[in-house]
DNA sequence: TGGCCCATATTGCCGCAACATTACGAAACT
DNA sequence: AGTTTCGTAATGTTGCGGCAATATGGGCCA
């Protein structure tokens, strides 16, 4: 589990790693929003807590932009500006979750895996590519409205490409989202769930591009 | 569409109507159990959505009163106790679906369209799948009229599978609704109580397919 | 431009884990 | 004691998915 901190206090961003590292939860950490853009275009994250307040700007004006890179991306939102009004605006600008400052680091951790435990969160969401959609909630797709089945690791694989659609997804990125990070792979099992994948999304107008020596991408046929 | 909001924090009631109203949903909106009960006498809504604990209670607890005044009335509760043990109890007093606070908007939004368009049919309690009848309250049923004679584990299951048919049930779902929560399971138990819900449910017109690696689904039979 | 090298594609094979089914015995209830 | 239910295990079956062999093609360098 790997997840996106957008903090630009230093004491807090650490206090914040060694407490999520403690429970397993691999960081990236960035400190402005024009960091926060390209980190989201490097790798697939689980989950992204904003700090509102970041030397560049709001950061709520950056979450259309985060879920874009990467849809259904959950999002949780630290801030000072813990009134009512504030949380609305934060909650209806697509924000999972808000949180007022000052919080105990304990219980942003707790929401954080709430989050992560409950795919519910995010159920019923469906995205499109081309003819396709994919159910983030149960990993369900459907090809030109016919049901498609598609086996765990297939699964795996697909979510993380649907979800940066257009977008590459570094092979690496893709090895850790189908197999643990602890779980080597050693031949090219992945070209071949690839392989299969391409043959069950071929009805959906829906390509996956290799970028040589990058990663995949995937797209809606031209 | 018209949905009955029962809802005593304004400013989260207030972000709901505005944010259903975008998607052009009617609200009707009170704030105690009373109100609701008489909302519900007076005009005819698609959906109620409850909040479980309200200034007079717990809203639960008039879910019945709910449904005898609208048969079939679909339910959804909203409540910031989320644990299992929370969601079982809402879902087995014959609420829809239970959403845990602290929810995205637009992910009620979904979940009251995908209440809309659910294949199975509810009316008062029962739920239809094929030839097969589920009745909620007293955890009976019946095959093309014909009562069938279920045991405990066998209606905990089926429950689960009638209550979601046609999407995928997790096996740790199962697990977690036929036996307690803390209740650990040695051996293929479970799929002994599918093997026998299977040969019962043949007559019903209605099939429980494994998906490899994830679960079960109950669908009717093509 | 031609050729080499290496990344990626594709396909078949097969082990093995997941699932199915049945039988049996212990325990619970009557 | 009789009956029913449920957990366990033994056995059979399926199909996912890892691997490797082979094919294809892109890009770099001479």
């Amino acid at each position: 589990m790997r997840i996106l901190l957008v903090e630009d206090e230093l004491d807090l961003a650490r206090a914040l790693i060694s407490a999520l590292e403690r429970h397993d939860i691999l960081v990236d950490h960035v400190s402005t929003l024009e960091m926060a853009l390209e980190a989201v275009e490097n790798a697939v994250h689980s989950i992204a807590v904003l700090d509102r307040k970041l030397p560049d700007g709001d950061s709520l004006t950056i979450i259309p932009q985060l879920r874009r890179a990467q849809a259904g991306l959950p999002i949780i939102v630290l801030s000072a500006l813990g009134s009512p009004e504030h949380r609305i605006e934060g909650l209806e600008t697509g924000a999972d979750d808000y949180l007022a400052k000052p919080f105990v680091v304990d219980e942003l951790v707790a929401r954080i895996r709430a989050l992560m435990r409950r795919p519910a969160m995010i159920a019923d969401m469906g995205i499109t590519v081309g003819k396709l959609t994919f159910n983030l909630g149960d990993g369900t797709a459907t090809a030109a409205g016919e049901p498609m089945t598609l086996t765990r690791r297939e699964v795996l694989a697909l979510e993380v490409l649907v979800r940066r659609a257009g977008r590459t997804v570094a092979r690496s990125a893709l090895e850790e989202a189908v197999y643990g990070f602890d779980d080597e792979i050693a031949s090219n099992t992945l070209d071949a769930h690839i392989s299969r994948l391409r043959r069950k999304l071929a009805p959906a107008n829906v390509e996956i591009h290799s970028i040589r020596g990058i990663g995949y991408l995937l797209k809606a046929t031209a």
